[in-house]
DNA sequence: GAGGCTCGTTAAAACAGTTTACCCATCCGT
DNA sequence: ACGGATGGGTAAACTGTTTTAACGAGCCTC
């Protein structure tokens, strides 16, 4: 009963022994109290059930009575996984501080929290790749799989993954033929709605400003554009497209072209949310009314977009699910569990006050366009 | 030069004997192929200055011919810090899809690498701290340090880093009176900026749209406000300020309500951006033309804000670089090179749109609001 | 030329868990 | 009463580093 060190306190112990404080306890320590072996310790510790209810209980007293938690470095370096999954963002300067990330990685963090899994960020700059470090990630043993998200067709060491078959997730892009999951937004479906909905109000000359096209799914809404267009009778070829490259800035730039273009455009469908701010301050510093004189239509929905004047009209993409989603393919791939494969995420539209009925009166406003 | 097994691979080897492939190498491989002890391998990657030149160099070549990587989770294990930090923040539901959190956690991220250091996201919930496992984050240890940031003065959980003097950083907030490094931006000092601004425009009746009166940098404006407001002989307890918790929506609700009390209001100053937009939405339609009717203020400069329409006037608050002081902070903190002390960055007001010389014609508008 | 100093290198002990092979005591059926 | 199965527990090996104390060799000094 007598710890064979006592602290000089002058403390009258109780009947447990106070533990010696200052030192972390381990493992072999626990073991020690409850008169069992470390081996014993662990199984109760991860519940085997060789235990007895017993033995486990003496043993998880001395647990609680010390505060004793277990090292989850030592852990992770005797066990195989280390519970540690890895967010890979491209560098596109303050990418985290764009909604679109958020939401994702938002939606990851907390799936992977209900898993017992904690996430890592990663910003993959070009040295990043050059030094190869993420492959390192997996061969340093840091994480145990990757998530990637805002990739697009150009960044090829995603493959890396598939090649070395390392678990990792793509999130809204596909890579055709290589074994890579992904998890993706019906951006098809999103656009047959926005399409429909568009021409339901009377609109015949719609533009659209897409994402970069190394997307596939950028690919997919330019795609169902130009057929829906197709079936109406306009030629998309005729500069009725113009690429937005994700961003409120080109954009801006993107809709006063096809206004120069097309005065008589009344509409126009933006690949992202960002890129319809963009088209909105455009078009209104164009001199034009929105929804009045130029419905537009967004994709992503994030929250911003419900304040904006007028209130944007947009694709909801299930973003935090799709994390959620992804997160939690990326945990099954770890153990096995899954086959490398696309799953697709419905979306729908949201009406909001950014669109409206077509009128006739088009090339409207077009006072001097401003910078 | 014959390894023990040879793969029944027909290729001809070229002359450094091709490593096994498949198994992982450790450093006791490398030691072996160069010759030397383990040690020896352990201080050539440590940069040791004990070892030769002419060894570093052999052992180097070993290293880069198998494509060694050490184990990051072994020299965790062994050494003492894991090079992990920790970012805590509060569980606003999607918090992470805020640019605000967003600029400040990629400030944080682009500093750790350059100081080798991982970032892992945690997201505080009730539960969470409920089962301390703030704590248990350096009991187990799986980080050196935590920064936390979105945190107000009811969080009291704070203080136990500093009780148990664990390292960790606040964002944007201060706890008085207890020994925790805090970094944060010249609130007042932007608040100062925008007060004398709106003066010099001409507008005497300025409302203000403030955040959670429980952070300590929200407190900053609203002590400047009242005190430059006072100056110009007007009561800003007459019902000239809001709670705006920091929200658009609740922004949209708090302009509405000061101009149902001042229909005269000709200018608002806004805790943060997101609130300013809500503000510029509610006003609109409220019927006020901004800034024709009503000038509005921002303040954190989210990228977003320059693609308004109009333009939002507000204070820039250096996001990506606070986040990076104090992660650098953090890192000091770890290695005992630091005192906890207060940083304070400098902010400024960047000058757009939302902003007009104050008119005569206060209490314009007032057509039946929308819902 | 022997004792004392460096200098570079090494063996072995941490670090703190998990897992595997084995052991012993019951219990069961015949 | 005996062989085999079974259940509960344990000792020891293992994970892959860093670090410390010791050690041998060369060089300097007297």
């Amino acid at each position: 009963m007598t710890p064979p060190t006592t602290t000089p306190s002058a403390d009258a112990a109780p009947a447990t022994t106070a533990a010696p404080a200052s030192k972390r306890v381990g493992i072999r320590e626990i073991a020690k109290r409850a008169n069992v072996s470390v081996a014993t310790v662990s199984m109760v510790l991860n519940a085997n059930p060789k235990i007895t209810e017993a033995t486990a209980r003496r043993v998880r007293s001395v647990i609680t009575e010390t505060g004793y938690q277990p090292n989850r470095i030592a852990q992770s370096l005797s066990g195989k996984h280390t519970r540690m999954l890895g967010v890979l963002l491209p560098t596109l300067r303050h990418a985290l501080a764009d909604p679109y990330f958020g939401e994702l990685i938002s939606g990851i963090v907390d799936k992977a929290d209900r898993f017992g899994h904690k996430v890592m960020l990663e910003s993959a700059k070009p040295d990043f790749i050059r030094e190869r470090k993420h492959i390192e990630l997996f061969d340093s043993r840091f994480v145990d799989g990757v998530l990637c998200i805002g990739f697009n067709d150009l960044h090829v060491f995603i493959k890396d993954f598939a090649k070395q078959s390392k678990p990792a997730v793509v999130v809204n892009n596909t890579f055709a033929g290589w074994s890579i999951d992904s998890v993706v937004c019906d951006y098809a479906g999103g656009a047959e709605q926005v399409m429909t909905y568009l021409l339901q109000l009377g609109h015949e000359k719609i533009g659209l400003i897409h994402g970069s096209p190394n997307v596939q799914t950028a690919r997919s809404i330019i795609t169902v554009y130009e057929r829906r267009m197709k079936e109406r009778g306009l030629d998309p070829a005729q500069g009725w497209m113009e690429d937005g490259r994700f961003t409120e800035e080109h954009g801006r730039y993107a809709i006063l072209e096809l206004l120069k273009r097309h005065p008589d455009m009344t509409a126009v469908f933006c690949g992202n949310d960002k890129m319809a701010v963009g088209a909105m301050q455009g078009a209104v510093q164009n001199g034009r009314f929105v929804p009045r004189d130029l419905s537009v239509v967004g994709c992503d929905n994030i929250a911003h977009g419900a304040f904006l004047n007028p209130p944007l009209t947009t694709v909801h993409l299930p973003l935090h699910e799709l994390g959620g989603i992804a997160c939690e393919r990326l945990i099954n791939l770890i153990h096995g569990k899954a086959q490398p494969a696309t799953e697709t995420l419905p979306t729908h539209l949201v009406l909001r006050g950014s669109t409206a009925l077509a009128t006739t009166n088009g090339g409207g406003g077009g006072g001097g366009a401003v910078a």
